[in-house]
RNA sequence: GGAGAAUUACCCAAGUGGUUGAAGGGGUCGGUCUUGAAAACCGAAAGGGGGUGCAUAGCCCCGCUAGGGUUCGAAUCCCUAAUUCUCCGCCA
């Protein structure tokens, strides 16, 4: 949520920021409404304190053996004249708040404005894999090594489902068993949040109200629940309105979680297979800081998932995202995109962001400094990462002529020492 | 799923209609004592949101889980909800 003071300032400056992001703002009648609610508030709060003041005489008036209906009147005609003013004053509130709600993050001002065609790829590591014979793509190796049962996820669950089988099943395990035990290193805490959450959850994380629509929800609980598109969405609400001391931040969670997403089945032909599902594997990172203390946060958290991949062994680069690409409730992102030679382009497989005090404002998590000052922390985020491509990835970069594929160096330890994906069939 | 109870500031807790921001304790902070610490004693501060405002000054409004209601006046009475606990049932 943007601060309705800085709108109040420098709404041009707010105008021009969003425009960035592809967001048309047009702050006349919100301001209006503002105006109008804050002159409202000085005449009802003058009635209130006019009306505390008669009600504190009636002790002493009754005592003196006064008659006390004259005041019991008048208090009675300033509560009717302000019931009208409430009235007004709640509508005003609830369509201020429905518009700030809705405007997205304000992005940093080193962004550059526009689409994904304004990305910039800022850093590569490793080198493009080379073949010296024809490459499978991953569903191909995935079905051949019998890592991965299309046929019967279908069958049990319908389109945009997948089961993990055997070794591939080992494999997922051993990816995510590597990075939590990286996270663990760093000295993030291991959480393991409920899958199904509360409309405010999704609210404070910055999905709703507008992407109401992009998480699945579930019938049958009052009031509703929905499975959580990403684990950010639980691990951002946990210190809901709480007030942290600077001494316990910055936070440093992480949590592992399927996330549950309605916008698969838009994939494009090249895309076949697990890159997009209902429901994927992620390891997701996630920091509460003081403001001043973010930026270093989000360098640590890319290096983080970087590093990951990195030790993977895995081809990738890290993009620097235009601000109309960033997600709603973001100031900055970065992608750390995985190489996929079957495609020859790179996949997302973690987006670092810092989100500033956007979603912090929304669920009230607050600061109090060691010297007494009291503000909103900063959040941010990143995957740590998802295994929906990092699994591809290995399968593409890392196999073999004769089909077979080699196991990463750092997961052997997660599958038993298993140093080889050999062809079943 | 059924029955009952609870929810007060950082924590525990008093308070059932009228200066109650709200007793008391713990904790915190400062001091005395001590080589230092503990203990004891003395003292202090202590919530948050909002309006006005240059103000982290003052004034005012809201505020005792949340949202409504009754009343001149509510932490105190009524309704609804959330959460927690106990008992019963069911069950990984």
């Amino acid at each position: 949520m943007i601060d309705i003071n800085l709108i109040r300032e420098k709404p041009e400056y707010v105008k021009e920021a969003l425009k960035k992001k592809l967001w048309d703002a047009d702050f006349t009648e919100l301001l209006s409404w503002d105006k109008e609610k804050r002159e409202l508030i000085q005449i009802v709060e003058a009635n209130k304190a006019e009306m505390n003041k008669l009600s504190a005489s009636v002790p002493a008036a009754k005592k003196a053996g006064e008659d006390v209906t004259l005041i019991f009147k008048k208090v009675k005609e300033i509560a009717a004249k302000n019931a009208e003013f409430d009235e007004k004053l709640k509508e005003l509130d609830s369509k201020i708040h429905d518009f700030i709600a809705c405007l997205p993050n304000i992005p940093d001002d080193d962004l550059v404005g526009g689409g994904k065609e304004n990305n910039k790829v800022i850093e590569v590591h490793g080198k493009k894999p080379e073949f010296s014979f024809k490459i499978k793509d991953h569903v191909e190796l995935a079905e051949s090594l019998g890592l991965v049962d299309y046929q019967r996820g279908a069958k049990i669950a319908g389109r945009g489902a997948w089961i993990y089988t055997n070794l591939g099943a080992r494999l997922e395990w051993a990816i995510l068993n590597f990075f939590i035990s990286e996270h663990l290193k760093d000295g993030y805490e291991f959480i393991l949040p409920p899958h199904l959450l509360n409309e405010e959850s999704g609210f404070v994380a910055g999905q709703f109200p507008k992407f109401r629509e992009d998480v699945f929800w579930l019938s049958g609980l009052e009031p509703q629940r929905f499975l959580l598109p990403t684990a950010e969405t639980a691990l951002v609400n946990l210190h809901r309105n709480e007030i942290l001391s600077e001494e316990e931040l910055p936070k440093k969670y992480f949590a592992y979680t399927p996330c549950y997403r309605r916008e698969a089945g838009s994939y494009r032909t090249e895309e076949r297979g697990m890159i997009r599902g209902y429901q994927f594997n992620k390891v997701e990172m996630v920091q509460y800081t003081m403001p001043e203390d973010s930026d270093k946060a989000f360098e640590e958290l890319v290096f983080k998932a970087a590093n990951l991949v990195e030790k993977l062994g895995l081809h990738f680069q890290i993009s620097k995202l235009a601000a109309g690409d960033i997600s709603h409730s973001m100031a900055r992102t970065y992608d750390i995109e995985v190489y996929i030679p079957s495609i020859g382009i790179y996949k997302e497989v973690s987006s670092a962001s810092n989100a500033r005090d956007y979603q912090a404002r929304r669920g009230m998590v607050r600061f109090k400094s060691k010297d007494g000052r009291k503000g909103y922390v900063h959040t941010l985020n990143a995957s740590g990462l998802a295994t929906s491509r990092i699994f591809p990835a290995i399968l593409e970069q890392y196999q073999q002529e004769d089909g077979s594929v080699l196991v990463p160096e750092v997961l052997q330890p997660f599958m038993g020492g298993i140093k080889v994906l050999k062809p079943v069939k």
